[in-house]
DNA sequence: GTAGGGCTTCCCCTAACTGGAAGGTCAAGC
DNA sequence: GCTTGACCTTCCAGTTAGGGGAAGCCCTAC
């Protein structure tokens, strides 16, 4: 399979699978006389691995901790949930941060006339 | 006011406000002799204004316009309020897409054992 | 044989800084 | 007056995870 047939299959941008070939996280299987990249099944599998993993928000490092894993007969679950579990508390963090920020400018922003006048409580808090 | 001190009073990294002058964003208000960047209490002011605006999460074009309104006598505050409500609805994106992240996530850390055996439903998820 | 699309590498661009190197400046201490 | 250390300057490179586009090779259909 060519790089447009595996980037469909994994519903994956060309240039983000070819970008995963260059930094090494997933190879093709080979490349063709002229110099094309060949992906065949276990390569496919990888990219939509790491298309999905990606999904989560898992960082290309994580992702390829997880991939490694993912290959390793001998892994613990343990190892794969720890990464889980690492990315699950930056979600919770950010989370958390974001619910403040929403809480502060969603005050801010009702306390707003939004009117043709200039008195704004948004750039007073600001200032 | 040199720039560290001026990145004290703002709470900002000596560094970001070289950035910011360099950008445009918060110019000092003139060069020493030396060369060396002067910030007057105007000056300043914006710094610290850009420094809370970043902190909601603002991008440097949106904190360019809030600086542009926060310095227009002739401003409207329902311009401000757009923004501000662009930003706002960013978050809410945000929010939403993380909880949805979230709740996939904890699903599957809380099926996987973490124990020593391979066997893990995150894995399975993602394959 | 030629037109079109797809493939390749290579380089620059994004946001918002951060780190570091090389060199000028300033204030304190001797 | 000189040194030392902290500060300042500019410039360059790197960060994440790719995106855009150019120049050139390749493959298939007509």
């Amino acid at each position: 399979m060519n790089i447009s047939g595996a980037a469909k299959a994994a519903g994956l941008p060309v240039k983000t699978v070819r970008y995963y070939a260059d930094i090494g996280l997933v190879q093709p299987a080979a490349r063709t006389a002229a110099g094309y990249r060949d992906y065949d099944e276990a390569a496919m599998r990888k990219l939509s691995f790491v298309g999905r993993a990606r999904g989560f928000g898992f960082s290309i490092a994580q992702c390829r901790e997880l991939l490694g894993l993912y290959q390793d007969e001998h892994r613990s679950s343990a190892e794969v949930k720890q990464i889980a579990s690492a990315r699950l508390e930056d979600i919770r963090a950010k989370q958390r941060e974001l619910q403040v920020l929403h809480d502060e400018l969603e005050h801010l922003v009702g306390a707003c006339c939004g009117d043709e006048r200039p008195d704004c409580p948004i750039l007073d808090y600001l200032s």
